[in-house]
RNA sequence: CGGAAUGUAGCUCAGCCUGGUAGAGCACUACGUUCGGGACGUAGGGGCCAUGGGUUCAAAUCCCGUCAUUCCGACCA
């Protein structure tokens, strides 16, 4: 029994159920704002986990700034402010006094505080303090933090009122050396989209009116969902020397002249576990890339006689004891036995929505024949879905079925991506025809939309005729072709490649 | 923040038009039958009908306000 809606017949409907029956998330009582349920939670430790990391091995290190921003320090930088003014929650008092038997605010604040939807600002502060000569530089710290942006349509993960996130921000001496940062980040971000997360993106650069309020450069990832929109994945600011400039991060170089200093900000946020739905969930629930799977496998005892619980139940911990030694992706595998006092069927199904990668049913006949049944997810459906397996083979292979589960998911996802970016349509007619229709699951049916690589002419005129058709611009692929074309939007001249698509 | 729709049990919804103080299915609990099956039977628990006000002898039902959710738009990771 698939999902009450499918991507098929209510794509954003199928969207909610999967996270609804996977139980990773739902919508709070909070208004705006999600609660992330033990499984979905337990997949946003994992990426974190991987990219920590990666962000480690690089040099940065973690530490923490304040939740509360004072106002002042968003007016320092214009931009910025402009950008995040329409989103923002305000601290405007301290206490609740009751007046008339009502609780009314009370004690306002000298300076309002801005409950940060980013910490450019706040940081930008502390590295003043910090720098001094150029001795002093880089500066690279992260942080794993909570921020607030305002929305005023939240979806869960994809646009929530809170959310989590990593935000890594670093100070350099040359503008060489901090743009080489944030590429270096960008690629961080692509390869455990695709190592991870099994989800190939597309790197590139924002063109100038889709850039971060204050960046000098953007640079992002882009991967395609099930449905032809982008999702941004990932992102890397270049700012240059405006942050700086604003707050005054200023260091002495190795002539004794002073200069300023070159800075950079990146992040991904929970977001990402949005676009792992996605990519990968189908029409029975989610199914979990393993190397961020919270549970690996899971182990189901199918006891039909009480009398035989006992017998069942030390069977399956001896296997998961066997498969918990093994070694996946650097790390012993996550191994459950789901030891609740349920049906098996319904538990059985119950992996299956969450997505656990591969569940093994354990019972009498099991232990008769020392093996197990099992039941590997994203062949649900297909005669491979189902198979009776030694418990020796298993364990032995365990690994290996995981690494299989991965480069599959992967090659699914990279060949939706790579079949459905045109690159046929040469013409601003063309593109008008194509983007005629709306998005839908893009199940390899005709009148299909995804994403179109094609020329861009830059003129500020296109960026309204982009809203008119309801695209964007998603980035501006590094892999440039510099051959001359026609832009998809005026039939202008133009050489620059850039990948148009409807975004979330 | 603009437009539309919706708000009744944990979930999906009926009842509202034509006022008379609550229903179904699923889920849950117990017992039983089954069960490597996305079961079945019997019994049972659970709702001051989003919220505040108004009309009325009487409001889930009619009227007004507020809040929330979903979809569309603007904005955004």
């Amino acid at each position: 029994m698939p999902l009450k809606s499918t991507r098929g017949s209510n794509y954003p409907d199928w969207y909610q159920n999967v996270i609804s029956v996977a139980d990773m998330a739902e919508v709070s009582s909070s208004p705006g704002c999600m609660v992330i349920r033990p499984w979905g939670y337990g997949i946003w430790e994992r990426i974190q986990r991987v990219l920590d990391d990666k962000i480690k091995e690089i040099g940065h290190e973690n530490c923490y700034f304040p939740l509360f921003i004072p106002l002042s320090y968003f007016q320092k930088e214009a931009e910025h402010v402009e950008g995040f003014a329409k989103e923002m929650a305000i601290v405007t008092h301290s206490r609740l006094t009751m007046q008339d038997g009502k609780l009314t605010p009370d004690g306002k604040l000298e300076e309002p505080l801005i409950v940060r939807p980013t910490s450019e600002t706040i940081i930008a502060d502390s590295f003043s303090k910090w720098v001094k000569s150029y001795r002093d530089l880089p500066i690279m710290i992260n942080q794993w933090a909570n921020v607030v942006r305002w929305e005023m349509r939240p979806r869960l993960f994809l646009r929530t009122r809170e959310f989590l996130w990593q935000e890594g921000h670093t100070a350099h001496a040359t503008y060489e050396e901090a743009e080489k940062e944030a590429k270096t980040m960008l690629d961080v971000y692509a390869k455990v989209a695709q190592n991870a997360l099994a989800m190939p993106v597309i790197k590139g650069r924002k063109p100038e009116h889709e850039k971060f309020p204050g960046a000098v450069d953007t640079y992002c990832i882009e991967a395609m969902m099930q449905d032809g929109r982008a999702l941004q994945a990932g992102t890397s600011h270049f700012l240059g020397q405006n942050f700086a400039k604003s707050a005054n991060i200023r260091f002495q170089n190795n002539e004794g002249k002073q200069e300023y200093a070159y800075t950079t900000s990146w992040g991904v946020t929970t977001r990402l576990i949005g676009s792992l739905i996605m990519t990968h969930a189908d029409d029975e629930g989610m199914v979990v890339p393993p190397k961020i799977a919270p549970q690996q496998v899971v182990i189901v005892p199918i006891i039909k006689d009480k009398s035989q619980k006992e017998e069942i139940l030390a069977y399956a911990h001896k296997l998961a004891s066997a498969l918990s030694s093994q070694i996946y992706d650097g790390e012993k595998l996550r191994v459950k036995v789901d030891e609740r006092d349920k049906e098996a069927v319904d538990k059985m199904w119950e992996w299956t929505r969450k997505g656990a990668p591969l569940v093994c049913e354990v019972g009498a006949r099991d232990i008769q024949n020392n093996g197990l049944m099992l039941r590997t997810r994203n062949k649900i459906n297909t005669p491979d879905w189902k198979k009776v397996v030694s418990f020796d083979n298993f364990v032995q292979t365990v690994s290996e079925r995981l690494g299989t589960f991965h480069q599959e998911l992967y090659q699914a996802a990279d060949k939706r991506l790579k079949e459905n970016q045109r690159t046929d349509i040469k013409t601003a007619e063309e593109m008008q025809a194509y983007f005629s229709h709306q998005n839908s699951w893009i199940d390899g049916s005709e009148g299909k939309v995804a994403f179109v690589r094609g020329k861009w002419c830059e003129d500020p005129e296109t960026v309204e005729k982009m809203k008119e058709m309801k695209i964007s611009i998603r980035c501006i692929p590094e892999d440039q072709t510099n051959e001359e074309g026609v832009c998809l939007l005026t039939n202008k001249k133009a050489t620059l490649d850039v990948i148009y698509a409807r975004s979330y």
